[in-house]
DNA sequence: GAGCACTGC
């Protein structure tokens, strides 16, 4: 305790300097009052120097330190941002959502307005009142990358707060490496930037250590209390992962049986479960003890907001997928059952082909999952499997995102950046060699490289195209294509396809309690209005554009009674828009100019032989079988790139399947036609290996396709 | 004739 004295002490120091602080701040004494509680709070000194002293500080503490909405405010009573430290205070986060409730929360704290002094910007929507006010700055990570390509110095800021960097998401990775470039630069040149990493406890040897990331030393370390309630941990006895669901429908019985008042949150893996388990649950629970509500991401925002308004009477009993994990907080929760489990998507690299899988989370996330029990008051969380289970099968974190991705649209921006060598490129983690290898490769079949000497590794420059390229926010891919819709009076189509293409699973195919066989079958009849026999990629522009043309307050209702997916299509409308914004250099462009008819037999052609120029490598042929084999439904195809000189056969004859063939999944549109030549979006192993998101291509496009490039 | 967790410019 005796570290409050000199807290006290400068904080009396700072009143008498009051009168000579630029950025004064008004709180209502309420605030005051509860920001008190706040541990952080008697730390501000402590901060504040070590950001004074040096360029980097690393600050760490979990969720509830209050670091997010205080760190900033420090830094603006210090008078950062203002005509002694000029240039705005950034704060990036991951998530969209946290980047606006932040500035919100803030704008409160401070009393003042938002969109003035405080703003936010996250990809589709900014604080805009006026921009040029903004003094604090929250923005998603994406953003200030964005920044990054027109400032490389960011000279518009004075300090880079980078928020949640345990999380380790790609963006946050890649703008970490710059800031340790951009910092050191910009003190030499007398104009310093500072910069914070805010990170949560566990995670900071990954920086601390990091000789390529710091090279003239590791930053110091300032640790925050937590001002979470106490979460009591229960280990099972015993694990068993096959069984988990029944396992958490037991538990759940039990607390809501035997232990007092307060809601329970459920981790569970999928949206299937979510559904069985809450289904299980209403079966034995009665309305009028509580209500028992599911979330996960695909879910209508409209019912998501539900869990906002609990019940007073009834216990809240809330069955989640990873989404509350970190991107929603479910208020009132007092217990938290634990399966252990998530859902996972993986990339086996050479086959370029991912699949889903259960696996155990990480001993930092089984964190995170209990401590949303102590957010209003002392809670218990209680882990469907052992102790022992946690020790030996519990990884320490998530691997960092960067691992698990194609980087193309990294190397692309990197080098658009001006990045020469991007193997040198200070990546908190860096990828391995075959990752730059693939990516270097796609983007130069793209014609968005060109190699520019003989050597190893990374020995290409980024070309007119790919700069071109680099300037929209969608995979290489995608750009190649939209672009190549130039010479066509495509546009508008392209965005839209290119949208559908960067966003997917517009079409819902599940159908509760259905059969397999029924549920295709079904969705498909609400589908039909909009099938294609070319391409599913059109069936989804034929959806979109009527989508767009519904008025705003009926369009969930229309998805709902059409079987599609009311979030994702809301973000096609986004995406579209703004790639046409940026096309045309036009900021003022609004989502009436889709009010557009489905293309004619000429157009879609021509938006076709765009598509498969971004799909060059992913060409797939169908294998010539026995007449008797078709029978069973499943034809085979084998895939071929464009590296490979027996390049799209004509005449594949192969008895039986073999390890590298592919059936058309029962989702497309074009299953049961069999086209003999089609480009796949992915490729994804369920029970079989299936493509998926399929367009029926001519040989005569793709040789055309060839002498252009 | 299936099975997609979560997030971002």
């Amino acid at each position: 305790m005796e570290s409050l004295i000199p807290v006290k002490r400068a904080r009396e120091d700072d009143s008498e300097n009051h009168e000579e602080r630029e950025n004064i701040v008004n709180r209502l004494e309420s605030i005051q009052k509860s920001r008190k509680k706040l541990p952080i709070l008697y730390m501000e000194q402590e901060i504040m120097e070590s950001i004074k002293e040096n360029t980097f500080t690393l600050i760490c503490g979990e969720t509830g330190s209050g670091k997010s909405t205080q760190v900033p405010q420090f830094l603006y009573e210090a008078d950062f941002s203002s005509s002694k430290c000029p240039g705005k205070i950034g704060i990036t986060q991951p998530r969209r959502i946290a980047a606006i409730s932040l500035a919100q929360r803030v704008a409160n704290e401070l009393n003042l307005e938002i969109g003035k002094e405080v703003g936010y910007q996250i990809r589709y929507d900014a604080s805009t009142i006026n921009p040029a006010l903004n003094k604090i700055k929250f923005m998603t990570d994406g953003i200030l990358l964005r920044e990054i390509e027109g400032d490389f110095l960011l000279s518009s800021y004075s300090a880079i707060i980078i928020d949640e960097a345990h999380e380790r998401s790609i963006n946050t990775d890649i703008l970490l490496g710059f800031l340790s470039r951009i910092a050191p630069l910009r003190a030499k040149k007398g104009n310093p930037l500072k910069v914070v990493i805010m990170s949560a406890t566990l995670r900071i040897s990954d920086f601390t250590e990091n000789t390529s990331l710091f090279p003239s030393g590791a930053p110091p370390v300032i640790h925050i209390e937590s001002r979470q309630f106490p979460v009591t941990v229960h280990f099972s006895k015993t694990t068993s992962a096959e069984t988990y669901l029944d396992s958490a429908f037991e538990k759940t019985l039990k607390i809501h049986t035997r232990l007092p008042e307060g809601g329970i949150l459920i981790f569970v893996t999928s949206k299937k479960d979510v559904t069985t388990l809450k289904k299980r649950l209403k079966t034995a629970i009665s309305k009028e003890e509580a209500v028992i509500l599911g979330l996960y991401s695909m879910l209508p925002y409209s019912k998501q907001k539900k869990i906002f308004s609990p019940p007073s009477s009834r216990r809240m009993i809330v069955v989640s997928t990873n989404v509350s994990e970190t991107s929603l907080t479910i208020p009132g929760i007092k217990y938290v059952v634990d399966t252990g489990l998530e859902k996972r998507k993986v990339f086996s690299g050479n086959l370029k082909m991912s699949k889903y899988v259960v696996t155990w989370i990480s001993k930092a996330s089984a964190e995170q999952r209990s401590g949303r029990a102590g957010r209003v008051s002392a809670g218990h969380c209680y882990r469907l499997y052992s102790n022992a289970a946690y020790g030996i099968h519990f990884e320490e974190y998530r691997p960092p995102e960067i691992l698990n991705l194609p980087i193309s649209s990294v190397i692309l921006q990197l080098k658009s950046i001006g990045i020469r060598n991007v193997e040198q490129f200070p990546f908190p983690t860096c990828p391995d060699r075959s990752s730059f290898a693939e990516a270097l490769n796609l983007l130069d079949k793209l014609g968005s490289i060109k190699q520019c000497r003989k050597g190893k590794g990374d020995v290409y420059d980024i070309t007119d195209l790919g700069r071109k390229m680099a300037e929209f926010p969608i995979s290489p891919r995608f750009s190649k294509m939209l672009i190549l819709s130039d010479q066509h009076n495509i546009v508008k189509w392209m965005c839209i396809l290119v949208a559908l293409l960067e966003i997917e699973q517009v079409f819902k195919f599940d159908f509760e309690g259905e059969t397999a066989k029924e549920s295709v079958k079904k969705s498909k009849e609400f589908h039909a209005k909009w099938f294609s026999g070319e391409s599913d990629l059109l069936c989804g522009v034929k959806a979109f554009l009527k989508f767009i043309k519904i008025n705003d307050a009926e369009k969930e209702d229309f998805c709902e009674e059409n079987h599609l997916n009311y979030n994702k299509l809301k973000e096609v409308e986004d995406l579209s828009m703004q790639l046409l914004r940026i096309y045309k250099d036009d900021k003022t462009i609004e989502t009436n100019e889709f009010l557009i008819p489905y293309p004619h037999r000429k157009e879609r052609e021509q938006l076709l032989k765009c598509l498969i120029s971004g799909f060059i490598d992913q060409v797939a042929t169908k294998i010539d079988i026995p007449d008797d084999y078709s029978k069973t439904k499943r034809i085979p195809y084998t895939i071929s790139t464009p590296t490979d000189t027996s390049i799209y056969p004509k005449d594949y004859a192969a008895l039986g399947i073999k390890k590298d063939t592919f059936f058309i999944h029962p989702s497309s549109y074009l299953y049961g036609s069999y086209p003999s030549l089609i480009v796949y979006q992915h490729l994804l192993f369920t029970k079989r290996p299936y493509m998926i998101g399929i367009t029926k291509v001519k040989q005569e496009w793709l040789d055309s396709l060839q002498i252009n490039n």
